[in-house]
DNA sequence: CTGTTAGCGCCTTCAA
DNA sequence: TTGAAGGCGCTAACAG
């Protein structure tokens, strides 16, 4: 492997003068050409380590998720890594399997490492961690969860507005019993804030027995949406807040035969079928009505806010807040009550 | 941010000292403690970059893989990134989008950026670029497929043999015309392989149209797998070589209401339902018969032979090659023709 | 076991 | 614009 050095001696240009070619500044016509010849003729490549050294600048970013195997992130980190990488940036995976102490010494040891900014889906409810990166300079993305009273970068979608709307939509069908089945999540809290206000806008009588709320660390979605199922006089729609809840419908209807919409309707808040090789979810008929995330968008978005903010540094912090917009699929799973 | 000389100040001790301190070398007591104190004193942590620039370890692996949305991986690399962190290194990863030219020059700016190994799902017929890493003294582990021809360290299943036995089990169960749908990649030819032998070892005649190649690249899985299933006389099973041809058939018997194993019977290598969010898709009945590999096992089996190889170098290179076991699943998915 | 002495490969003043 | 010189933080060879 050929050295800086290599490429003086080749070239009788003096390194001081290499290195800057290297960094795109000026240099007079023929020193560019003897070094572009002895870069080609040694095969030279710049050593980002060494560079690194000095420059502190390491040209890797750090995604933190909680679970990989959730289908939710492989899409966003595919097109995060492909925007990242046309622009000379590696990014280093961090799965910290949704355990909040991990969560905090990845971020410990990703910031000892000098990546250069770091892609996080947060699990906290508090943001300290996060803190003492960007105190040290190190630039912060949330993606999908904010984390209350913290100020900073983030990606999110419009879980508010998106639930508010679709929840009026079914209103609007005719459904005046409205369940739900949630988590403690942020993404889901904000969902369910959405749904509660719509509720009010329309003067629809709240039910607490309809509130089906789900720890998913303990418990089974399941067996919420049964309850609400198997409720008399109970809901005509259930409103799952999360992929999870969705699931747990599908499994009632398959294992217990529902029929849909007839039995009961569903509305689900997320991707129904993520993954290229499962979309055959969406066959089982009718599929459910959904509010879908555009993925492939939020990976993208999150690269370009990370350069932005690399661009910026984070002297002057003023926090970019980007919230994408849903999908919303009315299916047949929602009936009309109108008729 | 703290460096060795402040400890070497703050402790009184040589930072050589420190520094093989700091790499678990022997050190009197007296020194340990006084640097241990400083260390503590002044929060401080070793640079990774200058460390690497020296020793040129930067205790770093690359994982290269064509799809990080297939669901194939992320198990894969869950359990992988687990246990190398375990042992201090961090995971690069890199998605070559299948696409052969960008396989090998991200493997270049990986073995650019000095990482320690690369774990590589490779999509390549041949193995330039990865000799060119070995002979750099870079480990390189294949993953899942390898390359014909190339001597290198591996991990697989046992594509031959747990076909061969699956086949061999369905004949047994009565089953004469068998078909098959299959694409060109080396996992499938290899499963193809044990297919055949099977037909062979137990006399049942070839039929040539029952063998369907699928490119899936450009084809449709399910455009094959009806062609068999509307044949005039055609197979009374279809063995799926991978997960793709699995999901192929999944549309065909919902789009067509098939009726599984009355109208035709499926076998499919490949895990059937392979994320935690996802174990739903086994509830449509019957489940499909299949042959699911460890992904987990995988994960971790991978990691245990890239430390290894770390440990061992690549001088005197003996390639270690794992083959790990998949389980067959049967269920009625298959129907038992004896009766 | 310890400290001294040189670098690793590059970047960045500085004076020219 | 250029080259010489010094250092980024750490490791490794050496003599003690």
């Amino acid at each position: 492997m050929s050295t800086i050095i290599d490429v003086e001696n080749e070239s009788g240009v003096s390194k001081s003068t290499i290195s800057r070619y290297l960094q795109g500044r000026n240099v007079t016509e023929v020193n560019r050409i003897k070094i572009e010849k002895a870069i080609k003729k040694l095969d030279y490549k710049l050593n980002p380590i060494a560079s690194g050294l000095k420059s502190s600048k390491t040209n890797t970013i750090g995604v933190v998720i909680p679970d990989i195997t959730d289908s939710f992130f492989p899409p966003i980190i595919k097109e995060f890594e492909r925007c990242m990488a046309e622009h000379g940036y590696h990014t280093i995976l961090s799965d910290y399997g949704n355990d909040r102490c991990r969560e905090v010494s990845q971020m410990n040891l990703l910031a000892n490492k000098k990546v250069d900014g770091i892609l996080l889906a947060s699990a906290s409810v508090n943001g300290d961690h996060v803190e003492l990166c960007l105190e040290q300079g190190l630039p912060v993305i949330l993606l999908d969860r904010l984390i209350p009273e913290l100020k900073c970068d983030s990606i999110t979608v419009d879980n508010y507005q998106a639930s508010y709307n679709a929840i009026c939509k079914c209103i609007e069908l005719g459904h005046r019993e409205i369940g739900a089945v949630y988590s403690g999540y942020y993404t889901d809290s904000e969902r369910m804030r959405g749904f509660k206000k719509a509720l009010q806008d329309k003067n629809i009588k709240k039910n607490p027995d309809y509130l089906q709320k789900v720890n998913l660390n303990t418990e089974s979605p399941e067996v919420f949406v049964k309850k609400l199922v198997e409720m008399k006089s109970g809901p005509t729609l259930i409103f799952c807040s999360n992929i999870y809840m969705g699931i747990g419908a599908i499994k009632v209807r398959l294992q217990d035969n529902l029929k849909i919409p007839d039995d009961i309707s569903v509305l689900v808040f997320d991707n129904v079928a993520t993954f290229p090789n499962q979309e055959y979810v969406s066959l089982i008929k009718p599929e459910f009505s959904s509010i879908s995330q555009p993925l492939k968008e939020i990976g993208r978005n999150a690269a370009q806010l990370m350069l932005e903010r690399l661009e910026l540094g984070t002297d002057n912090y003023k926090p970019i807040n980007i919230e994408l917009k849903t999908t919303l699929k009315m299916t047949s799973s929602v009936a009309d009550k109108k008729n």
